[in-house]
RNA sequence: GCCGGUGUGAUGAAAUUGGUAGACGUAGCGGACUCAAAAUCCGCCGCUGGCGACAGCGUACCGGUUCGAGUCCGGUCACCGGCACCA
């Protein structure tokens, strides 16, 4: 009945349009369908345009959500755009156009591009973060933020991009690079507003329990928070300071030989007068302090570091005088800045003892401490050297002397992580405001809300500067105001906020995406709830999504949302590298646009195939001839439907394999196995060129095919006259019962080896079976002069024999 | 160093979680159609030996458990990703 080509340009425009106009993908706030809010990471609209690497995670969301929306949910399937950011300031500079100008182009082309690629979005919701009607709600939550105490304003060491002149957060550096230029970063003393996530840190571990997330997110995310259990203990000194040190390792304590401080603790200063060696000292930290993260934490250099003179630490477990080190091992901003060293005991406190010459007691059973330092892999071993905790295991003596600590009053357990608080300023134009004030009187001050948004001001220069003032603070008009507070005269902050502040609550505004009053309605808020399934890059676990992770739980607890946590399922997918498996680069040459991909092949040939080229969880490279196939694939269905029996039901020889791939594709949808779930929708359509196909076959076939080819199936579902949409159609459902076929050819095996294969009807029992073995020719043959021990019978797997000769 | 992951044909990969290894796709080879090519359709396609029926070997490597191991256990090697002087 088809007599026309398989024209896809033609048919996949006149599909977005058809689609475009009559709203199918539009998603209600209300509904008597189950929710399904299926979520993807919004791109930075660059100026490159879309690239392969945000197909696949999008085409495979879409897939899942067009499926859903068959199943009979409501499905919310939102698209938006994460638009601050140094790209497109740094091409405002150098083409003089304003960033807004630059943004909205690349949004249009990034549409353009989304929509060519068939995505089920509700475009009635996309989201914008430089529109000033979400930012207003990005400052309302800093606002929030600031009031409940969780930002706040510090002056300290932190991390400066060299080359984006620009402060960056610890998540942002890799490498002692920058995250997004991978220039170096050096450590600047700088005033900066920091949000509290430490004050987080355990929940967000805890909670990662009641998510469903893929097993290596959970435990990045846990290792970077990092928590550990020790003690801290005080020490005494001979200055009549108490230097307090945090442990893990509070059991070895008496084989504690020296200390050390880091190069900026505020003791170094603070005995200035009593040291005997200050010149040295100061030259140290100075040194330490020119350091960039990069050389400091080079792990094949020396350890270097100088000797307090005139200053000793008192053991408090033994009264022992020890030498007190300054050294740039040991880090400020963690636990105390101090530490006890146990050089017999720590491969670090081990190299600096032997260095410098100190004392190294032994004080767990087990090594050679002379040789090297003994760390143990368990917490097994036997305590020595240590007075009242001789003899227990390392297991035991802790809680002994944690309690021994507590009772004396020098001690007490104590939690610590590596998570820092979040560095929130940024020195760069394109940003969110910071809606505060500052005022000679009354210090830091919030702008009243209905001054919100705050809006950029139109600079001359966007151009950061080598001072790391930001680009707004000369702009002395939009500066100098008054204090809501007071009414004096007051400055604005005119450092901005950093790219990873509108990506921490955008799902929540795809919700309500209009409403001026609120975030969200209260309504949307609870309707939709948590996003039921989140896809996106590995590269932002310890990035956005543990800092939208923070933000809902703040939000939480002031009562805006009703869940702790955001997202009920994350996964994640693999990078698409270029042809010979080298990541894409324009360097390299080996960058695949999408347009030319589906001005070639088609929109549902590129989507096919991005969903077929492998793992969805692995990286994959991507193959031209691959694609050819997927096309090919494709021409197979349309070329099909020319010769479609009549058939109101599936015929005998289909129906087992129709039902089995419903059922194989349906799960493999929901499992992100969509590589297998084509490869069966395949399998059947060379089964329907063998065995023929007839209309009720033709028509699941189109059902399954329509999350993946969602053109091409509305095409034919329309030539054949089907009601409505294939997109819009439910999904098959499939009979277990029909899955079954009637016989089975089960293995033969003698000894564990396969010697033959027979044909057997469905769920046999041994002896029938046993029957049909011992006439198969190539099993009597064996057998012949043989006696069977025993047989292994599996139902409709296998039989094993296992043979011996006649007695 | 620590944490996580991976290792299967020429190649991208499958394998119902202990039951016929290599589904499906590329590439390759052969055939049909065509003046020819492309497209399409049909067939073959792990390695070694043999004309052949067939036999032996085979999932990084070594060993173990089992009637049976790609899958489980112990050890080794290689590669990828994350963290990294976090006391």
């Amino acid at each position: 009945m088809i007599t026309l080509k398989y024209e896809f340009n033609r048919i996949e425009k006149k599909w977005q349009d058809r689609w475009t106009q009559e709203n199918i993908y539009h998603t209600p706030n209300s509904s008597d369908k189950p929710k399904f809010y299926g979520l993807v990471e919004f791109p930075y609209p660059s100026g490159h345009g879309l690239h392969v690497g945000h197909a696949r995670p999008y085409t495979a969301m879409d897939v899942v959500a067009r499926k859903r929306r068959m199943d009979g949910y409501n499905v919310l399937f939102p698209m938006g755009y994460d638009a601050f950011g140094l790209p497109t300031e740094n091409f405002a500079i150098q083409n003089h156009i304003h960033p807004a100008k630059v943004t909205e182009q690349n949004i249009a082309n990034f549409t353009k591009q989304l929509q060519m690629l068939g995505y089920s979005f509700d475009w009635d919701r996309v989201v914008d973060t430089t529109d000033p009607g979400y930012y207003k709600w990005t400052q309302w939550i800093f606002l929030q933020l600031f009031k409940k105490g969780l930002a706040y304003k510090t002056s300290m060491p932190v991390n400066w991009c060299t080359s984006c002149k620009c402060v960056l957060a610890n998540e942002e550096v890799v490498n002692g690079g920058c995250e997004r230029c991978g220039s170096e970063v050096i450590r600047k003393e700088k005033s900066q507003w920091m949000l509290k996530i430490t004050e987080y840190a355990q929940r967000l571990i805890d909670d990662l329990d009641d998510v469903d997330f893929i097993e290596r997110v959970k435990t990045q995310q846990k290792n970077w928070i990092g928590r550990s259990t020790g003690a801290e203990v005080t020490f005494k000194t001979t200055q009549g300071d108490d230097l307090v040190v945090y442990t893990t390792r509070p059991d070895t304590l008496f084989g504690a030989t020296y200390m050390v401080l880091s190069p900026e603790h505020p003791y170094i200063n603070q005995w200035k007068d009593v040291l005997g060696n200050w010149d040295e000292v100061t030259a140290y930290v100075e040194a330490a302090a020119r350091k960039s993260d990069f050389e400091r934490t080079e792990l094949v250099k020396e350890k270097t570091g100088v000797k307090l003179e005139g200053v000793r630490g008192i053991n408090p477990v033994n009264g022992k005088e020890i030498p007190i080190f300054i050294s740039d091992y040991v880090l400020v901003s963690y636990g105390t800045g101090a530490i006890m060293a146990v050089p017999a005991h720590d491969d670090r406190d081990w190299e600096f003892a032997k260095k410098f010459g100190c004392e190294i007691i032994e004080v767990v059973k087990g090594g050679d401490v002379e040789k090297e330092a003994f760390t143990l892999k368990d917490d097994t071993g036997i305590m020595v050297n240590s007075d009242f905790l001789n003899g227990m295991t390392v297991k035991d003596a802790i809680p002994v002397i944690t309690e021994w600590l507590t009772k004396e009053g020098i001690g007490h357990q104590k939690v610590n992580y590596k998570l820092r608080d979040w560095v929130f300023s940024r020195q760069r134009y394109w940003g969110e405001p910071i809606p505060l004030v500052n005022c000679e009187k009354c210090g830091w001050v919030a702008l009243p809300e209905e001054q919100l948004p705050l809006l950029l001001p139109e600079v001359e220069s966007y151009e950061p500067t080598d001072t790391g003032e930001s680009p707004l603070a000369p702009m002395t008009d939009w500066v100098n105001t008054t204090c809501p507070c007071c009414g004096g005269p007051a400055k604005r902050e005119t450092d901005t906020m950093p790219q990873w502040a509108g990506s921490s609550w955008y799902f929540l505004r795809y919700m309500d995406p209009k409403n001026t009053e609120a975030l969200a309605s209260k309504e949307a808020l609870e309707y939709w709830g948590q996003v039921d399934w989140y896809n996106g890059g590995m590269e932002h676990t310890t990035l956005h999504l543990l800092y939208s992770r923070f933000w809902h739980k703040f939000l939480y607890d002031i009562g805006v949302v009703p869940f702790a946590e955001p997202y009920k399922k994350r996964t994640s997918h693999g990078m698409i590298l270029g042809e010979g498996g080298e990541k894409m680069s324009k360097s390299r040459g080996n960058v695949v646009n999408p347009n030319d991909v589906i001005a070639q092949y088609g929109a549902d040939t590129m989507r096919m195939y991005i969903m077929f080229i492998g793992d969805f969880e692995k990286a994959a490279a991507w193959s031209d001839n691959a694609v050819k196939g997927c096309k090919r694939f494709l021409d197979r269905i349309w070329n099909l439907a020319e010769n479609v029996a009549e058939g109101d039901e599936y015929s005998k020889d289909n129906e087992a394999l129709v039902h089995k791939t419903i059922k194989k594709v349906s799960d493999d949808i929901e499992n992100m196995k969509f590589n297998t779930g084509i490869a069966a929708l395949m399998t059947l359509t060379n089964q329907f060129y063998d065995k023929g196909v007839n209309k009720a076959e033709f028509k699941t076939m189109l059902q399954m095919i329509s999350p993946f080819a969602p053109h091409m199936a509305d095409e034919l579902w329309e030539q054949f006259g089907f009601e409505g949409y294939a997109s819009t159609a439910s999904w098959p459902v499939y009979d277990e019962s029909k899955t079954i076929a009637s016989e089975v050819t089960i293995a033969v095996q003698v000894g564990g080896k396969l010697k033959s294969t027979v044909t057997v009807p469905m769920g046999s029992e041994e002896a029938a079976v046993m029957e049909i073995v011992t006439a198969d020719s190539k099993i009597a043959k064996l057998m012949e002069g043989k006696e069977i021990v025993k047989v292994i019978h599996v139902p409709n797997k296998l039989v094993n024999l296992i043979l011996k000769p006649k007695a």
